[in-house]
DNA sequence: CGTCCACGTCTAC
DNA sequence: TAGACCTGGACGG
């Protein structure tokens, strides 16, 4: 599942389903969970969800009550709670009869009906998290794809933030300034662009300060790109909301395909992938920058490449024919 | 069987 | 800047 834009989708999924149904009871977990019990017990309540950047608030709001069964309304919570998720690598959530639910359904809301349906966040490998009575993680910066405006200004006030000193496809992970985009959305907009992943974050973001700066005076400061960096941070995520419900980042769905085809450079044949400071694989096309991982140097010279390179590295240039490589 | 890889944080040396 | 945290799919012997 799990970027901005698929955590924003299971946000629509949940409106979507539990949209008129009425749950019940306490919210329960599986055994095997170390995240927190949610002190949560209601005869009524329903749920809505919302999302900024890589989280999920579910809302769960109490029916009304009669006050006629006393029993029930003493263990029952009568205020409303947000419980905050994180996705990790593979969380989702999923609607479903009881006999229906899923391996891994780590935290279960069920339905007054009977047979009862179950909402469940399910995560197979449980790097995902939740948070009851949790509110939007305070290091986490505006939502890329929602909170636009403040994103843009959250980095260009900020410009001269040792973060920014980082090569541009690793800044484009830190969450603080890029609340949203994950390792496939960093290869698709550096891409758009053709920026080599590891030039410097302040020079492929200089030249964005104007942007909304006053109409009074004149043109200031132009932008140095065609495509805009930050624009781009916006559009791209927002193209995979719109392929729609379920047409996420998700290889073992059915529907994959649709996902596939949107792909221009993350895993596509041809592209060129190296391991980023941190370990996690870049796809791109071209150079790779100035600043690559040490021990690793690129350049072409009359049509001939030239690469020396870490082992785990790839390149799709190893199957043209003139391509000269070097493994030290 | 084994090794490598995966959409992401976290904390600890 | 490593690891730790997890499961499971792909692929190699």
């Amino acid at each position: 599942m799990p970027e901005g834009p698929e955590l924003h989708l299971a946000s629509v999924y949940v409106n979507k389903m539990c949209k008129g149904v009425v749950f019940s009871g306490p919210v329960t977990k599986s055994e095997v969970s170390k995240s927190p019990d949610v002190p949560f017990t209601c005869e009524a309540y329903l749920i809505t969800a919302v999302s900024r950047g890589k989280e999920v608030k579910l809302t769960l709001t109490p029916l009304k009550s009669d006050g006629s069964n006393q029993r029930a309304k003493r263990a029952q919570t009568d205020q409303p709670m947000d419980i905050v998720f994180r996705f990790g690598m593979s969380g989702y959530f999923t609607f479903t009869t009881e006999d229906e639910l899923p391996k891994h359904a780590h935290l279960r809301f069920h339905s007054k009906e009977n047979p009862s349906r179950v909402l469940s966040f399910v995560d197979t490998r449980r790097f995902g998290s939740w948070e009851p009575n949790g509110t939007w993680h305070s290091d986490r910066g505006p939502c890329i794809m929602f909170e636009y405006e403040k994103f843009r200004d959250n980095v260009v006030t900020r410009l001269s933030d040792r973060a920014f000193d980082r090569p541009i496809c690793e800044v484009l992970l830190n969450q603080k300034y890029f609340n949203g985009i994950g390792n496939y959305l960093r290869a698709e907009i550096l891409f758009r662009l053709k920026i080599p992943p590891f030039v410097s974050a302040r020079t492929a973001l200089e030249g964005h300060e104007s942007e909304d700066l006053n109409e009074n005076e004149k043109p200031v400061k132009t932008e140095i790109t065609t495509g805009d960096l930050l624009r781009l941070c916006h559009t791209v995520p927002l193209e995979v909301v719109n392929l729609g419900s379920g047409k996420g980042y998700d290889p073992t769905k059915q529907d994959y395909s649709d996902f596939e085809a949107w792909l221009q450079c993350y895993y596509v044949d041809g592209m060129n992938s190296i391991r980023d400071h941190n370990g996690r694989t870049m796809w791109f096309t071209g150079e790779p920058g100035p600043m690559a991982p040490k021990g690793m140097s690129y350049f072409e010279t009359e049509g001939i490449a030239i690469s020396c390179l870490h082992p785990n590295t790839h390149l799709a240039q190893k199957a043209e024919p003139h391509g000269l490589f070097v493994w030290l």
